[in-house]
DNA sequence: AACCAGGACGTGA
DNA sequence: TCACGTCATGGT
């Protein structure tokens, strides 16, 4: 599937990095690095610029996990309060928050929205993870989880677990349409696979790649007409 | 005051 | 398979 594109895919990442520099996704709660990039305002989390070792403990992996579910169609800003309100409970720890009754799980994620459905996919990919024992989950396992759709798996592998899975989301593919780099019905496996094809499958470069594809977005797609500007359409 | 946010799921054609 | 409505809260 490689073709001309290749080199647009490549340029186009050596240029967000030139722009907007590493990102240190996936941002922790507590970490050395923490609040050390002042380019994500309204985020006091832990960005880890230029540290590809994290998530190193358990509890680590799992706080990424909650964090996937919690940000799905959701600001981070959102996202981490709930984060935070769960860590008040005592409960990034699945056994932990597997015992919250519903009402107070409810009451502590409630920032981030879809309070209900997010309680029951947090129930539930508690479960899976402590089965995991420890052991790194696959792709179709992750995705038959209630509340783990493609990108949320992706993001778990890529985050959580350190997996060359490139993550895809509305912004990648608002973009790359927009730049006419690829159809805008192209579905989600296509563009997926388009990426990895075209890139090397190095964990540092899918974790930034996707992380500078929203710094980017955040600044020249968020709203109609779309990427007004964008830089990215003078190469 | 609409519109969007680091989506997933259920439904009906 | 696929388009479409639904889910909830918070920020711009």
């Amino acid at each position: 599937m490689k073709s001309k594109k290749v080199n647009q895919i490549k340029k186009i990442y050596k240029k967000l990095y030139m722009f907007y520099g590493p990102q240190g996704w996936w941002p922790l709660m507590d970490c050395k690095n923490k609040g050390s990039n002042p380019t994500k305002k309204g985020s006091f989390m832990g960005y880890h610029p230029n540290n590809y070792d994290l998530p190193k403990t358990r509890e680590q992996v799992y706080e990424v996990i909650v964090g996937t579910i919690l940000t799905q169609n959701t600001s981070w800003t959102s996202a981490e309060k709930a984060l935070l309100n769960l860590n008040e409970l005592g409960a990034i720890k699945p056994e932990k928050l597997l015992k919250l009754d519903d009402d107070t799980l409810k009451k502590a994620i409630k920032p981030a929205g879809f309070m209900n459905q997010k309680a029951i996919y947090l129930r539930e990919i508690s479960r899976f993870f402590i089965d995991l024992k420890g052991k790194f989950p696959k792709r179709d396992e992750l995705m038959a989880v209630r509340g783990v759709g493609n990108e949320t798996a992706d993001s778990i592998l890529l985050y959580a677990y350190k997996q060359p899975k490139f993550v895809i989301d509305t912004y990648t593919k608002r973009i790359f349409a927009h730049l006419k780099l690829v159809d805008e019905n192209i579905g989600y496996m296509e563009l997926k696979e388009l990426f990895e094809s075209n890139l090397p499958g190095d964990v540092a470069v899918y974790q930034e790649y996707h992380a500078l594809i929203v710094e980017h977005a955040k600044r020249y797609y968020r709203r109609k007409p779309y990427g007004v500007d964008d830089p990215l359409k003078n190469l």
